[in-house]
Order: structure tokens, then sequence, then C-alpha cells
DNA sequence: AATGAATGAGAATTCATTCAT
DNA sequence: GATGAATGAATTCTCATTCAT
């Protein structure tokens, strides 16, 4: 997998005037969008407001305007810039990884690292499937259609069990580690009631075997259907 | 699996009355929380009101509050009684199966089923975890116990990887699920636009052999940490 | 001229609930009709502000929104109650004239002796050429529709010169009474810098020998149009 | 009535720097005013907006207050010129009039003519009276001044009925032509929907002979007033 | 047990105007 | 002369909840 990143707008123009932005334009943007994540992130859709972006970017109200049509919006410009940013995450983390199956597993912890420190991640992008159904899809999409590039190239090089329908698998593979960074870093805490810093070994290691098991070739084809036989 | 029923109300009372619900309040209670299943899936939980709720159910505006707290406190009915369907439903799919692996492939199978017939499960449960954090976990963990039980027993009987943790592979398995669900279910459409009656079973049975693959004992060690070497 | 009264609306519904309206409901619909002449008339369309309106009926800002839509629906709303009740204190004052001219000009009397006593019908109606220009157009075209009729029905009894076009003289004789009582009832200012309380008979005498020489017949055809040959 | 060109500003000077304008600075001025009367025109005082203005005449919004101080202003700057305008297309059309009451028709038909070819007119000029009810009020006593001058001239001349007052029929004839010029030219459509170029002719002599009986002294005193004794 | 009129806090959004460049 | 980013007061409208009937 290539570590690309996907810029999804060309050039940024003001939604107000339809101008492209100027320095300083791109700055304040940049600001607000930055805010917006850490206010989402806090407080959810419903309860986050403009007034408070604009309050915690430290702009006046009606400068949103000049950046961003409405809520949703900005909502949306998140979404798709923490896709980006986590798949940036995931490309560099499988960057260097010795064999196929390494490098899911590189990816995975690049993934789990990257919702350790930017839990917004998860309270964000889960959320826009009530905001926003088609940045959601776009989300895990993206991200999916990279899973299943390298799930091909993998069962090319023999890596992979190549009776697995990779399309399948790589959405089994997505909502797989989805849960368990929810259940296992998010909704963990310490003795102190504290978020983890990063996702236990242990739980990791655990997860690894599952994939493993999950990908790797039948060394014999068990006559599973029919094993009680 | 057992497939006991939990009960998550001993006796309905009025919040208004505190005093216990006669036959009609019964019935009006539940007219209420019908309505509020087609209306939350339809519009969302911030897009839903009362009056759409009261008006659907066909009462008056003020009884709602003679059932129900408020709008979160019937939201949370909902996704508690959801819940309790859902489960039920898979145990009903799991009670004939042959083997421990049938028995998953089966409670998948249920699941899926539900899924299609209720697509408010998904809707009303996913947005849960913004409307009420802890009904959420309250439903992802009665559902995943029931799994790690399963797994612990197929595990005894030697149906499933022994060195797979029980607990991280059952929040595996849901992630799992879940996600080939919205996908393959919700997000899908036939040529008319419309949603499939059931679960391809191409799509069905590619999961099966991923999860297949990622359950069963392994017949030789794979030396494959060490692969490269 | 017949005294009907023409009334706007069958039965008035709440637009939030579409269900017609109790007693108590049409009471406080009246109410805010009330104040919503006081304010448009004082301050203007976009002066004017719903909580301003609610506040001077004595109403919660949102009880606004059960008898109407939107600050353009009661003002609409308004403009046609006022559209009404000076057709009716034009109608009552023509009723006992004893000939058509007469009826006419008691028709003015009435129209100018609303005006005084309700300055908003001015400032409330002119202002709906901006606000909604189809009620204003209903409005001009309600009054004028009765002049024409009345014209009409002179011209038959041998009262109005023939010649003279209904529709065209009725427009004519709207706009007359328009710009006079405008000039010479809202504009006029007493000493004490006060409104009149009524127009200045002289004017009325001055208005009614310029409408009687436009509205006589011909005694003989003067030869005016050729007065250069 | 004289065709003098009344200008209503000695020199241009800036608002924001007090000096006088260069030849530069006159030509953006004159842009924005134009610019003003389109969008005025067509969206109204209150849809109308400082930037939609600047942006019709190509210049910086910042450009905006080096010429005008204000919205309102513009605005009445803008009244004022369309005052002038009007008045001076009136005199032209009158300068070359055989008789005093050809010269009313041939002003009534100038007006006609300006209203058809810049409908602005009506559109700014009447609502002017809820933006700046000074200006309106210039706007009316101006065009009236002049029509009363015309009638006094015209008494004395034997062409116009002395026993009328000038003042209230100049102001009972500004009334009409208004009148009659918003329901026959701007409310007009013809079959396509399209405005008429000008004023139906029908309806012009219709009016004609309206006020030709109106103003033309009485061959033989009617004895109307006292047609009830 | 049922009803629905009344409420008001709260949120999104607009735009004339300023001012540093 | 010209520019356009920044501002925030002000407005409309929604809806969960209360309570008198």
């Amino acid at each position: 997998m290539s570590s690309e990143l996907i810029d999804d707008e060309g050039e940024l123009v003001s939604p107000a005037t339809g101008r492209p932005l100027t320095k300083r334009g791109e700055a304040t943007r940049r600001r607000l969008l930055e805010a917006a994540e850490v206010v989402f992130a806090e407080q959810g859709y419903h309860e986050a407001s403009i007034v408070k972006i604009t309050e915690r970017a430290g702009v006046g109200l009606g400068t949103f305007y000049l950046y961003f049509d409405s809520k949703q919006s900005i909502f949306e410009a998140l979404v798709i810039d923490l896709n980006r940013r986590v798949r940036h995450a995931m490309s560099e983390a499988m960057a260097d990884a010795g064999s196929r199956l390494d490098a899911e597993r590189a990816g995975f912890a690049g993934f789990f690292r990257f919702t350790a420190e930017h839990p917004a991640l998860y309270r964000v992008v889960r959320e826009a499937e009530f905001v926003s159904p088609e940045v959601l899809r776009l989300h895990y999409t993206r991200i999916v259609d990279g899973y299943e590039a390298g799930l091909r190239a993998a069962q090319r090089a023999g890596d992979v069990d190549p009776e697995l329908d990779p399309a399948t698998t790589a959405w089994a593979l997505m909502g797989m580690g989805e849960l368990i960074g929810m259940r296992f870093l998010l909704w963990e805490r310490d003795a102190d009631g504290r978020p983890p810093a990063a996702m236990d070994p242990a739980v990791f290691d655990a997860m690894s075997r599952f994939i493993d098991n999950a990908l790797a070739p039948r060394t014999q084809e068990p006559t599973q259907k029919d094993e009680k036989g």
C-alpha cells in the first residue's frame, strides 16, 4: 500500500465569496478545523455549536461563515481530514513491514496508535453516520479499499488464504479493528480512570492470533461442514 | 449459549404517578414504543420529536409523559427492547445447530435476518453511542457476553483454537458481524434501489470461511512470525 | 355595492398541528393579530420582530408559531384583515347614500375615516408590495372591483359618463384616493405636530369636485381633442 | 413647466475623506449607483446587500464606503437620481405639446414611457416610503409641484376648471397616474408572461378621457350637489 | 388516563460596517 | 484609491417539557 496522501480538495475556496483562500485565510480555516475537532469530540455533534467552535478558535462568529457553509459542512470537512490523517498514519506504519501479514498487523498498530492519540477519530467519524452518511461511507470505503488491495496482493504472494473473498474479508477486518479499538482503547480506563496511552499488548496479540488464523492459507483443507460426520 | 430472555424491567410503573400500569396503560406504552421505533429509525434521534412519536402512536402529546420521563428515556427503553429481541432471535437461530461452529454461524445468520427485518436495530442502536453511551455498552456487552460464553464452551469442546482469547475474539466477531451487516445489508440496494430482503449467501459464505479459519484449532502451528527467517 | 363581509378563511386552523382552533386558541390568535397591527404600523415590517409582537400580545415567543407560520404569514393575515375591515367601513358608509355619485363620495369619506382611525392601513398595506406582492394585488383588486361594479351600475343609471372605461376609471379613483389620503391625512400635522383626526373638509370638497367633473356625463361633447384643429 | 434639471449635489465629495472626487472616482461612484439601481430593483432594499452591489459594480467591498456612507445613503442617492431623470423625461415629453391639456397628457405619456423603460422607478421609489420617508416625500412633492404649476397656468389660460384646487388636483393626478402605471404597466404581462414595452393605448385613452373630464371647465354648472334637495 | 396550549432557552445564520494592508 | 478578512448584534424558528383542564 503506497503512502500517498490523498488530497481531497484541489484548491480551497471561500464558500462566501467563491474565491481561493489567501495565506491568512488558510490559517484561519485551519484554526477553525482544529477547534472543531476538539469541540465535536468533546461534546458531540449536537451539543457542539458554532459559537463554541469559533470561541475555541479565537475568531469572531461571523468569521466561521467565511470558511464553512454550515455546522454540517465543517463536520464533513473534519471527517475527511481525519480520514486522510488516519490513512496516512496507517501507511506510515506499514511502510517498513517485512511480510504481508506483518504489514497487516502494522497497519492495525498504526490505526490503534492514531486512535489513542486522537480519540476524536471515533467520536467524530462514528457520529458521521447520523450527520452525513455519505462521508461516513467514504471514510469506511477508503480504508477498506486499502485493506482489500493489500489482501489481493498478499493472496498473489501466497501469504493469504486464496479462498477468502478480499472484499468481504476487508470489511470483516475493518469491523473487527473498529470494535476492538472501541472496546479496548476508548472504553478502557486505568485505575485512575484515565484512558490508556496505548492498546494493551496482550489484547493486540490476541487479536493478531485471530487475524493470523483467519488469513493464513490452510495447511490442509478441513472437512469443516461435515466435521461431525 | 442459553436462550434466556433477560427481562429488563420487573414491573412497569408510570414515571408520573409511580403507580404500576393498568392493562390499558401497558397497551398505550407499547404503542408509544412501537411508534418510537419507526420514528427514531426513520428520522434519527435529533430529527425525531415527541410530537411525531405521539402522533404516530395516535395519542395526545401529554400522554407521552405518563409513560416516559423524557425523549432520552424512551430511546433507552427502545434500545433495551431491541437488544432483547435481537438476542432472542439469535438464540432461536442457534437452538438447533449441530456443532459449536454451526451454532456460531447460525447466530450470525439470525442476527442478519433480524437486521434485514428490523433496520431500526442499526439506526437506533448505533446512534445510542451519542445519546446514551451506557445503554450502548450494555447492548454490545450483552451480545458479546453471549459470544464469549459460546467460545469458551467451544474451546472446552475442542472446536475452537484454544490459544484464542475468548474476550478479544468475541469483540472481534461482534465488530466483524456488525460491519458486514452494515455494508452488505443496510448499504446494499438492488437494481430498483430497494434494500435486499436478506444477506447475499455468497457474502455469508465468504464471511463463514473467514470465521472458520479464525476459530478452528490449528492443525499445525505455523511458523508465521518467523516466516522471514 | 352590497355590504357583504367577505370572510377570507372558512375555519381557522393551527399551522403547527393542522387542527381547528379552540375558543382559547382563537382569542390568542386575535391578540397576536392586534399586536402585529400596532407593531408593524409603528416599526415597519423589517424593524418589527416576532418577539416584539409576542411581547406586546403578552404571550410567549413559542406561542406565536402555534398560530402563524412566520413573520410573513402573520403580515399577510393582517393585510387581509385590514382589507376586510376597510371594505366593510366603506360599504357601511355607502349604505344610505342617496345617489350613485353620493355613494361614491361616501365611500371615499368612509375610506378616509378608516384611514384616520387606523393609520396602520397605509403603513402595512403599502409595505405589502415589498413583502407579499400577491396580497397587495389582492387588496387593491378587491377594492377596485367594488369601485368598478359601482361605476357600471352608475353608468347604467345614467349618473356616470358612459364613455368612461369602468376598469381604468376604478383604478384611477383608487390611486387618487390613496395619494390624497397619504398626502392630506398621513403627512398632515397640526400646529402641535399631531396628525389630524379627520380629512380637512376643504380638501375633501376639492377632491369631490375633481371626481364629479371626471365622472359626470358630459352635457355637451367638448371639441377638446380637436382643439388644435 | 420648465425643463430645468435640478441638480441635487453641488460637488460630489468622498464621505470617507471629505475630498472632492477625481475623474476616476466619479466613474466608480457612477458604476456603484448603476449597480445599485439594478440590485435594488431586482431584489428590493432588504434583500439587496452591499456585496451584491459591489460585485455587480465590479469593485471591492471596501470601495463602497469611499463613495457612500451606508446602504441607506446610496439608496437615497438613487431615489434622487431617478426622480431627476423621470422629471427630465416628463419635461422633454411636454416640451412641444400644443395646448395645456395636451401637455398634461404628454407628461403622463412621458412618465409611462420612463416607467416602462425603468421599472426600477416604482420598485425603488415606492420602497423609499419604508426606507427613507423624507426622500419619498421629496420625490412626490417635486413631481406634484410641477403638476400644480402647470395647472395654475392652465387655469389662468382658461383651459382648466377654475374651481379646481390646484394642489389637491395635482395630488389626485399623481395618485391616478401612479396606480394606473402600476396596474397597467408593471402588473401587466403578455401571453409569454413578459412585461409590455409600453402602456396599452386603449388604457391611455381611457385615462385621458377621465382627466379631460376632470379638468375641463364646466360648460354649465351641474346641480349635482343639490340633487337630493 | 388523556389532552394540547403555552413556554422560552438555545441554535444557526446574515450582513452592514470597520480597518489593516 | 482600492481591497477583503474579520466582526458580532440581531433575528427567526424549533421542540422538550409543564400544567391546567
